[in-house]
DNA sequence: GCAATATACTAGGACATCCAAGGGTTTGGA
DNA sequence: TCCAAACCCTTGGATGTCCTAGTATATTGC
């Protein structure tokens, strides 16, 4: 995306909001710039070496969910609410993952309105593979400390849950 | 998206990669999801609190940072720097915030390869209102206790640094 | 001075996300 | 029993992001 910019923008936009008065927020605001941004770096990351299988991140998340259910299988709706995504953009994962032969839809037994995915036997290698090499080269390498990593898992635990995420 | 789920998909997710013997990795993997999902609420505020503008966030923070740029005009090549996207990303805004009126491209008076993007008086007028209701609606409430904004701040500061967005 | 290299922007394509709307299936109350 | 409301998935459209190329302009080096 280019080279290092000679200062953080994100600092100076801090800066900017405070010089136009409005310092009560400026703090807040450059935190949750600050997300963004960590979000888009670490999406890179991942995207970078998912590439290599084929692989998103999103039909990763999917892959791997799957491969943590007892049967392998999860509904459709089942699996937009555990990845907290819009059910169409499970459609269109699994539409690719069914054409890549990693997934495939089946008829639920009971209920006539639900689909089935269920995970392949190169769905439930490549997932294994794919997270062996997420866990070494990304979350083994996050640059994140320990003591960082417990905070943000607390933080951020704490602002899902008041967003309305989970009741837990 | 939907009804709260009764637990933390995050942690769930973590408890599973510790069952599987990444436990030296399950934290960080936590850690980083919960940014992505983070994000992605983050987002939706500040999309929903720009739609009455007609804004979208990436149009909104060209805009802002065109509004602080001393003569109100900056090159494409320098916001695509500062908002650390890709230059076709800055194309693609600055097309449809020209065709809302709100800037305006210009030849660069030196540089016949450069094009300068200007504020509008409507987009100066309309930045404005957005970053009040912005400030108002999703930074002025964003959840985040100070110490939490303060050390969200730091760890994630370091964390682009670290990523190469800047030097300082 | 001129050719080779570098830089700036744009066009086209692949993906992902969301929303709105439509068609099929279940459920529940009159 | 039966029809309306609720639920599930898909299609089509709008946006945004990135990548790869292609065109135009600057800069560099011989």
């Amino acid at each position: 995306m280019g080279t290092p910019l000679p200062r953080d923008p994100i600092a100076d936009a801090q800066r900017n909001w405070e010089r136009h008065g409005w310092g009560d927020v400026a703090a807040p605001m450059a935190a949750i710039t600050a997300i963004m941004r960590t979000q888009q770096i670490l999406l890179a990351r991942i995207e970078t070496v998912l590439k290599p299988f084929g692989l998103t991140f999103a039909r990763y998340e999917l892959l791997a969910l799957l491969s943590f259910a007892r049967s392998g299988a999860l509904p459709m709706n089942k699996a937009s609410a555990l990845l907290q995504v819009h059910p169409t953009s499970v459609t269109n994962a699994v539409d690719r993952l069914e054409k890549a032969a990693l997934v495939a839809r089946s008829p639920h037994p009971t209920d006539g309105r639900t689909t089935l995915i269920e995970l392949t036997a190169e769905g439930r290698t490549l997932a294994k593979k794919a997270t062996e090499a997420l866990n070494a080269e990304v979350f083994g390498k996050s640059g994140f400390g320990p003591d960082d990593v417990d905070h943000l898992i607390r933080v951020l635990g704490t602002f899902r849950r008041d967003a309305g995420d989970f009741e837990d």
